[in-house]
DNA sequence: GCCGTTTTCGGCCCGACTGTTTTCAGTCG
């Protein structure tokens, strides 16, 4: 049972809870639960098992039993009762477009639609027209979405949805009508994947802005098109909503539409407290109340100073803490992606890597670091042509050759000799104790036996970092985005290991991996294990997925004192107990 | 189902857009 696991259930139950036509506020209640288990920083799933949930906001009397029962008997009696009333099938019907509980419920009640291959029939046999609320329009439309989703995603990882956003925005800010524009959303708050990306222009033209929007050459197919916002798909298949509204509306609307959801919430109870109301436009008095109408603001910090909060980084708008924090005035001081002089966890033409050391090297110093660090693979990583002893002896000394050309030269810059080093099926290390020894550091991470127990695993892992030759502990949780889960491993244990034993955890900024997940970050800094910011870059180009690595770092509430690469060239020499290039 | 210095009941966000309607329900964010 993991904390996914608990999480999909109570989503599962809300959407059962939809169907059959629910409470609306009970619905929210299980998201609200669900969301809850996700970002919640410490072991829920041992703390449900041992009935341990109690003060956790968000999850009352009813949820805690249900997760106890869930955590400890890995099943839920009241899920399964609910499940027995529908199809499994129809679920898929959620993904279609333009389709929610009611018309999904019409449609298996009137017509016996479970599937989506039935539905598809009764839309072409023109059938669905005869029920109330549909007609023939919507028989085309839901066949259009099905056509959709059987050929598109319907996540993105970050990584991949830059490039459209960048030119998306670009276009925007570069129409005449537009005063300001900004991507918001999920892609603001830089979550790792995103279902689809929000923009927000402020223009007194809006029906100008709109049309630009809609029939840009990238853009595949409209949505929906109205007087101040429009959906469309680009080619390839990602969403993109766009919001106009006027320029002093800006700043409410783009705290508005990035979200998330229940940070609003949060924020909109505030203003309750003092006496105001806030929507999507404005902050406005409540009614009745004798408040001040309060003045225009410019910026979102200005909204947020107004009531009374420090302003909220959008990465932290997650409402896991970050509004009673930021009334407290707690808010970390987040770490920018300037603060990095360095990274650790890099190949070249070695192992897997496209470039050489040189190159690397060279497109290091391009991006300001001062130091970087290489860790080509080991033996063991033979699909990655992995260093065994002597060419990993080699590299190690190719690279002091470098440095101390770097020093004759005055270039104020060092390659660090690492090496990522496999972490074998029994946690043992790929290499001996004296070659690790030769090295300036070491990445230890798991590249083969991904299925094993989460016991088998986690063990394998604390054995791993418990070693003192390593420096830190790569892509913990071996994740590819929206490719293949996470394996099993008892992530808390795994953190409380690395304390003990002063190992970093690695944040892998490779936008595929992003790994650590963001949402142990608080729990690890809790611990005193630090952070190392790492693209795992096999090219040039790949040394800036720093800037993903800065953003999660930051949506993990980390400063730049609980990242140790931002320390200078020096500090670092000092740290990994190497001497200084003469 | 959750929450509470207006606490054990009565709130809980709501506006834009579409299609099917003839004043509105459903979906989406």
């Amino acid at each position: 049972m993991t904390r996914e696991n608990l999480a999909e259930v109570l989503e599962e139950i809300a959407l059962l809870l939809e169907l059959k036509g629910e409470n609306p506020f009970k619905i929210r209640a299980y998201r609200g639960g669900a969301e809850t288990v996700r970002q919640f920083s410490g072991d829920i799933v041992t703390q449900a098992r041992e009935g341990d949930l109690k003060g956790i906001k968000g999850i009352g009397e009813a949820l805690q039993q249900k997760l106890n029962e869930l955590a400890s008997t890995g099943k839920l009696e009241y899920f399964e009762n609910l499940r027995a009333e529908f199809p499994e099938t129809l679920f898929e019907l959620f993904k279609i477009q333009g389709l929610g509980p009611k018309k999904i419920k019409a449609l298996y009640d009137k017509l016996e639609v479970d599937s989506v291959g039935r539905l598809k029939e009764v839309c072409e046999s023109g059938e669905i027209a005869d029920l109330a609320g549909f007609g023939t329009k919507t028989g085309a439309k839901i066949l259009e979405a099905i056509a959709f989703r059987e050929k598109n995603a319907d996540r993105f990882r970050l990584g991949d949805v830059v490039a459209p956003v960048t030119q998306i925005l670009d276009s925007l800010k570069a129409h005449p009508d537009c005063l300001r524009a900004e991507p918001a959303g999920s892609y603001r708050r830089a979550k790792e994947t995103v279902h689809d990306v929000d923009f927000l222009v402020a223009s007194s033209q809006p029906e100008r802005i709109i049309k630009h929007f809609v029939s840009a050459e990238w853009v595949d197919r409209i949505i929906v098109q109205g007087a101040t916002k429009a959906s469309v798909y680009l080619e390839g298949g990602l969403q993109c909503d766009l919001r106009v509204v006027g320029n002093e509306e800006f700043a409410c609307a783009l705290a508005y539409f990035t979200g998330s959801k229940e940070h609003n919430v949060a924020l909109r109870g505030l203003a309750l407290e003092k006496g105001y109301t806030l929507n999507e436009y404005r902050l406005a008095p409540k009614e009745g109340s004798d408040s001040k109408q309060p003045p225009v603001f410019e910026s979102e910090e200005q909204l947020y100073r107004f009531l009374g909060l420090d302003f909220v980084a959008p990465e932290l708008r997650e409402n896991s803490g970050e509004v009673e924090a930021a009334v407290e005035g707690d808010l970390p001081d987040l770490i920018e992606l300037e603060n990095l002089r360095g990274t650790f966890h890099n190949h070249t033409t070695a192992s897997d890597g496209q470039n050489t050391l040189e190159e690397m090297a060279a497109a290091a110093i391009e991006h300001g670091l001062q130091y970087l660090g290489i860790a080509d693979h080991s033996k063991s990583s033979f699909q990655a042509n992995g260093l065994d002893e002597s060419r990993l002896r080699s590299q190690i000394a190719e690279i002091a050759s470098l440095n101390s050309k770097f020093v004759e030269e005055g270039t104020d810059f060092r390659l660090l000799a690492g090496s990522e080093v496999d972490i074998l099926k029994d946690g043992s290390l790929d290499f001996d104790d004296e070659l690790l020894g030769e090295l300036d550091y070491v990445v230890a991470s798991v590249h083969n036996s991904m299925t094993l127990s989460e016991e088998a695993m986690t063990a394998r892992l604390i054995k791993a970092v418990s070693h003192p030759s390593v420096t830190m502990l790569g892509h913990l949780s071996g994740r590819l985005l929206l490719q293949r889960d996470p394996y099993e491993v008892d992530v808390p244990a795994v953190i409380e290991a690395c304390a003990e034993s002063n190992t970093i955890i690695e944040l892998n900024c490779n936008p595929w991996r992003l790994d650590m997940d963001w949402r142990w970050w608080k729990l690890a800094t809790e611990r005193g294990v630090k952070c190392a910011i790492n693209p795992d870059a096999h090219r040039t180009e790949q040394l800036d997925y720093l800037w993903f690595g800065a953003q999660l770092a930051r949506k993990g509430w980390l400063t730049r004192h609980d990242v140790i690469n931002t320390r200078t060239l020096a500090e670092i020499e000092s740290f990994l107990d190497l001497s200084p290039l003469k």
